[in-house]
DNA sequence: CGCTATTATCATAATTTTATCACCAAACAA
DNA sequence: TTGTTTGGTGATAAAATTATGATAATAGCG
């Protein structure tokens, strides 16, 4: 069953919109602000965030940005009241799709048909990843290996190892592996991805020749070749 | 550079949205109906197709239908005259977006961009370039040649290429090479080019006659010659 | 043809970057 | 609170890249 998160303030448009979706089948779960938003994205995967733009303390846009920094993937659905070129022209950059409010309800269900439907295909591919034979589950952060040996990755690792599974046989400089896994603004010294480097080879190329699938690549970053 | 197929009967409307494009940097092709829509499509590959609802004889929903029997990828965007909700809904099930007449040119692009960016990703992106019968991949980094050998390069070997390959036949002195692979002014001696260089015509140059592809430019700088 | 300036080639040195480890601090859990 | 985990730092060893210098080869020029 789908899950798709709902951001928006007004009541009654609320009620209508989780009542459509569920009626066609989807999970919704309801949030008022944007903060809560934020931490219900946090503690849970959803396959659609609609999102509405005007809402109290935090606006849409702040919230889209602050999502798409932890998850590139999940489509994102506007709602706006204005229909301002500016607004719409601002959403559309950073959102996967838009309404203008008012809007027909079917509309909205096609639309949310369509938005799904599109990151099913990658969504499924993306869920497990074996390396040697270890296999990674990115949804709930276990790694299962032959001898049925299970380990727990943390969130960092995650997010790492999903970074290098996305792009195989491409070199990831460190400067691009502190912006998406640490922000923008924030970051470690560069000894601490060697670190988790180091952590990755130690469970992945355990009997294999170092460097087997991380390959530092000196002076610019590293390298996943599966 | 991205090809989009523009299917458009009104004259006016057509060339003021194939204009726009091409400011973009988009290549358009042009079609008037949806006869010649459906061939120019058999022949030629599209990074999206924008299609009038309202056509002569064909209209756009068959041959969007008849370019999904195809080719379930190619994004499809519509226009439409109607705002009527049902064209909108049938509409927005077979095509990837559509926009209704009269529509804001900025928004059109925004929503073009859009709609290639989120079919980039999967493609492969392509960046290497073959040399005799070695290939250079610049995202991984690695050479592979037809005997099945691999060998990495370091960052500036694959900067120094990438210069050359980018100016096919055209003379780089060594001035321009130590400013653009060593910065502007910490340089080492110019020595050190000729050690680059002399590592690419061992790679590339293998059983060839000497300074087949790098070939020096007394007192200037060197060329490549693919 | 010989002279000179430049480039080719090689071995080796110098420098930079990464690997690895021990340890610390903050967050988390019990 | 206390113990544990996670993430981060710094020191040092190890490795890799790249710079240098010496010498041989070559091209260009008068």
């Amino acid at each position: 069953m789908k899950r798709i998160l709902l951001v928006e303030d007004e009541e009654h448009l609320h009620s209508a919109i989780k009542l459509n979706l569920e009626l066609e089948g989807y999970h919704v779960i309801s949030v008022y602000n944007g903060k809560n938003a934020l931490h219900k994205f946090n503690e849970s995967r959803f396959d659609l965030i609609i999102l509405d733009v005007m809402l109290p303390e935090f606006n849409g846009f702040d919230i889209c940005q602050s999502i798409r920094l932890e998850n590139q993937k999940v489509p994102i659905m506007f709602l706006t009241a204005k229909s301002s070129n500016e607004d719409k022209i601002k959403g559309l950059k950073m959102a996967d799709d838009y309404l203008t409010k008012p809007f027909n309800l079917n509309e909205l269900l096609l639309r949310v048909k369509n938005l799904i439907k599109r990151n099913i295909d990658p969504e499924i591919t993306q869920t497990t990843h074996k390396i040697g034979d270890v296999v990674v589950d990115f949804n709930s952060f276990e790694l299962k290996s032959k001898t049925g040996n299970q380990i727990e990755l943390t969130q960092k690792q995650i997010k790492l190892l999903k970074l290098f599974v996305e792009k195989p046989n491409e070199v990831i400089s460190r400067q691009e592996i502190l912006e998406k896994i640490w922000g923008f603004d924030v970051y470690p010294s560069s000894r601490t991805i060697d670190n988790f480097i180091l952590t990755f080879r130690k469970i992945f190329e355990k009997d294999l020749p170092p460097s087997t699938y991380f390959k530092s690549i000196r002076g610019v970053g590293y390298k996943y070749t599966p």
